[in-house]
DNA sequence: CGCGGCTTTGATGTTCATCAAGTAAAGTGG
DNA sequence: CCACTTTACTTGATGAACATCAAAGCCGCG
C-alpha cells in the first residue's frame, strides 16, 4: 500500500495564486510580499485515483486546496471497515479545520478520481496569520463556517434514513459537483455505502428500488436523475 | 419559551481574568493592557436548569465560557424531537467554533443545571485576534482541537450500539465530569436518549439492564458504577 | 390534590445488517 | 491478448437492533 505513495507526481505551476482561480476564497486581500511567500511555498500535486494523499498519523505540516478532481477523509473502524467522513471537490480547503492542531491526522486522505492538490507550507502561512490580522480573522472564519456546515447536514442526514441520505447524495453530485443531472458516478457503491453509514447490499437495493419506480436511470457508472422533483422530496423527507 | 431570556441574571464578577482557573487555556500569554480590555468586555451570567443561553437564529456576538455548571447545545429535528449536539462542562469554549460565522447559532444553548458563563465581547476579541498573531495563532489551534475532538467521538459512537453508547456516557460523566463513581445525573433520560440518538425507552431499558447485570446502581438520578472495568469494556468493544 | 412531565415495562413492527450465492467488470501476469 | 484473479455489483432470505405504540406508576409543583 504505502508504495503508492511515492508514486505522486510533483510538479510547479507556472501560474502564481493571484492568477488562481480559487484565490478570492481565502487569498483575496493578501499584499504583493505575501502573495510571493505562499507562491514561493506552494507545490502543486497530481494523484491518480487510489492515490493516498495524507495517511492516518501522519503530521499535518501543509494547507490542501483541491482544484480538480475529488478527494475522500476516512478512517478505519474497528471491524477494518472505512467510514468516509466527507468528500471534497474543487475549491475546497481539505485540511482547514485539522490544520493547527499541532498533532497527526485522525483520517486519512486519498484521491478517487485523478486530482490536483496545491499544498501550501504551513508555517508560511502561520506566518502570515501572526503578522496579518485580517486574514487571520478570514481563516477563522472560514473555519467557523466549515465547521458548521459539517455540523448541520451531519444532524440532518443523521435524521433520515436510507432512501432519503441516498436521494441526498445523488442530489449533491447533481446540484453541487457536476451541475447536470446526467453525470458518472466518481465513486463505488461500497464507497457510497461508507458515506452515508448504510451497507454495500442495502445501498445498491435502494438504487435498484430508485431505478424501478422511475426516479433514476442507471447505466453502470452514469447516473441520469429522471424525476429530479420527487428525488428532491424524498431528500428532504426523509 | 423567549420570557425566560430576561430571567437571567447578569452580574460582573469582582475578580478579574488574570485570577481565573481557566485563563491560562486561551489568554494565558496576553499582556496587562490586552487583559483589561477582555475584563471590561466581559460579563458573568447565571442561568438555571432549563434557562436557554442562545436561541439558534441568534446573532453570534460573543464568545462563552463554562465556569460552573453544565449546558447542551442542541437542535430541534424535523418532527420536533430535540437532538443534542453536545454537553460542555467547566472550561469548555462552548461556543468556539461557531464564533467567527458571521451568520447566527444553528442550534440552541440552555443550562442543564445552574450555570455560570463568563460573556466576552466578540468585537473586543477579534480586536486582540487582529493585533496579537500569537494569540490568533493559540485560538486557531484550540478550534482545531475542538473540530478534531468532536469528528473523533462521532466517529466513535457511531460504530457503537445502544449498550456502548450508555456505557461511554456514563463513563463520561464518572471520568471527566464528576471523576467519582458515584453522581447525580444531570440529565433526564430523555435527554439522554437525545444525546446517543436513541429513544427513550430503549434509554431506560438499558440502564435497567445495567443494574440487573450488576454493572451499575440507581436510585433515581443517583447512579453508583459498580463494575468499572465491565462498563468500560462495553463502552469499547461496542 | 391533580396535572404534566418523567420513568418504567411489555408487545409489536420496521429498518437495516448479515449471510449466501452468483454475475459482471476490471486489473494482472504470462 | 488471453486465462486468471480480484474487485465490484446484484438479489434473495433471515435475523438482530431498535422504534413505535400502549399503559401504568411516580414525582414534583402550583
Amino acid at each position: 500500500m504505502w508504495f503508492k505513495h511515492f508514486r505522486m507526481k510533483i510538479k510547479k505551476d507556472i501560474k502564481s495564486c493571484k492568477t488562481c482561480v480559487y484565490r478570492q476564497m481565502l487569498f483575496g486581500d493578501l499584499d504583493d510580499f505575501e502573495y510571493k511567500l505562499i507562491n514561493d511555498a506552494r507545490a502543486e500535486r497530481l494523484y491518480k485515483r487510489g492515490e493516498v494523499i495524507k495517511y492516518e498519523g501522519e503530521k499535518v505540516d501543509s494547507f490542501l486546496y483541491l482544484r480538480r478532481g475529488m478527494v475522500k477523509l476516512f478512517k478505519t473502524d474497528t471491524r477494518g471497515k472505512e467510514q468516509i467522513l466527507s468528500l471534497n471537490k474543487p475549491g475546497d480547503f481539505v485540511n482547514l479545520l485539522t490544520i493547527f492542531t499541532k498533532t497527526s491526522y485522525r483520517y486519512s486522505i486519498e484521491a478517487i478520481e485523478e486530482t490536483l492538490v496545491c499544498d501550501v507550507d504551513l508555517e508560511v502561512l502561520e506566518h502570515i496569520i501572526c503578522t496579518n490580522g485580517d486574514f487571520a480573522m478570514r481563516v477563522l472564519n472560514r473555519m467557523s463556517n466549515i465547521s458548521d456546515e459539517i455540523i448541520e447536514s451531519r444532524f440532518e442526514q443523521s435524521q433520515k434514513q436510507l432512501k432519503g441520505r441516498i436521494a441526498t447524495i445523488l442530489l449533491y453530485f447533481a446540484d453541487d459537483v457536476y451541475h447536470k443531472k446526467i453525470f458518472n458516478l466518481p465513486i463505488t457503491r461500497r464507497e457510497i455505502g461508507e458515506l452515508i453509514a448504510m451497507t454495500t447490499e442495502n445501498t445498491i437495493r435502494t438504487f435498484s428500488e430508485f431505478k424501478r419506480d422511475g426516479l433514476i436511470d442507471i447505466q453502470n457508472k452514469t447516473i441520469t436523475l429522471v424525476d429530479y422533483d420527487r428525488l428532491k422530496s424524498i431528500a428532504k423527507s426523509g
